[in-house]
DNA sequence: GACAATCTACCTACTGGTAGGTAACATTCG
DNA sequence: CGAATGTTACCTACCAGTAGGTAGATTGTC
């Protein structure tokens, strides 16, 4: 029996409800009433939806972060990298949920200003991590491939975001893995 | 200066504000301020705002429905076929959108049921024609892949689907299509 | 007159947000 | 030491605006 902060409460709930139902179906009172506060004590810690949008992206991006640099500390091969990266994904899929950021990509015309830079910051750091695993591939030999690999990896990143979505929709996770699966062979198999 | 009538004037505006603000975030009042109605004539043909989705998502099949259709009349070669339908997608990213079906499939557990039924039969559909094609290809030699045809068609689709909400988040449609150009050539390239 | 289409007028529930209060605890200072 | 003064972490009680939805009157057309 933790005694858990009730911001990081609110933070965490505030993310899965914001992955399950979308940022614009995510409100202070849903929050309020399942922690068992009243929502001005939300405003206490967030004053503005905006803050608490920022927050939660911050401390998502935090993980993905620290998930990335456990990968990047236990696995050299950039093949196993990439299994282990699309093994986040699973999770995430397996608990009914889609990625956080690609659910606020889909919100983002609605998004506060400050969200929306989050949101492009997070692509951007997943695909980053990507670039330099599949241009590290290529250059060792384990993977091949054309063109520019921050192109590849963007396309990549997309394809998995697609994936998790299809597969919630279905309720099915072996969509995600076979996706995966099909883009792992087809960058590293020269056949 | 056409009469177009005003329970169509409803759905199209009503898909347009689905496809760039989400489900949750087109409300009758935006609908009936920008057409010049009152709230209460769209609830006489709409009753519920989920006759209004159904109404909405079955007008976005009928047209994709009619736009295969077309390609299949024109197009022999799966290659072409697939380019055609890619620009389908692009067309629609060029327009600050994305797809209806991939936002109302991040919205998905917040529709109502009988919206949430026509989301999965649109995916289903364009699984089952892009199956279709893949299988065709692959008989006639045009293309080259191993394993079901219908598992390949869910992951070229989510990646699509999954590149156009990228594109738009970066307003760059690019994206889109080296995400295309990717698929196409390990699908079709014996290397 | 019948009917379709649209309106006015209203409802309840919920939205994010604000103002001000209060109990508990910590800090400062005579 | 003990009294005064913050500070923290909540609370009650609001607010204007918006959500989807309803009832019934009005208008125009065949």
């Amino acid at each position: 029996m933790k005694n858990v902060p009730v911001i990081d409460q609110i933070i965490d709930l505030a993310q899965s409800l914001i992955q399950t139902r979308g940022y614009n179906a995510m409100s202070y009172r849903d929050l309020a009433d399942q922690i068992g506060i009243k929502t001005s004590s939300i405003h206490y810690y967030f004053p503005a939806k905006e803050d608490l949008g920022r927050a939660v992206m911050a401390h998502y991006r935090q993980g993905i972060r620290s998930a990335l640099a456990g990968i990047d500390a236990k696995t050299p091969d950039p093949r196993v990298k990439i299994e282990r990266y699309v093994g986040l994904f699973r999770e995430t899929v397996q608990s009914g949920c889609i990625c956080l950021g690609g659910m606020l990509a889909t919100d983002f015309t609605t998004l506060p200003q400050g969200v929306q830079t989050e949101v492009r910051n997070f692509f951007a750091e997943n695909e980053a991590w990507l670039a330099n695993v599949l241009e590290t591939g290529r250059t060792s030999g384990a993977f091949m491939f054309e063109g520019s690999s921050a192109v590849k990896a963007s396309a990549v990143f997309a394809a998995l975001e697609g994936a998790m979505i299809a597969a919630r929709l279905f309720n099915d996770d072996k969509r995600l893995v076979s996706a995966a699966d099909w883009m792992l062979d087809t960058l590293s198999a020269p056949r």
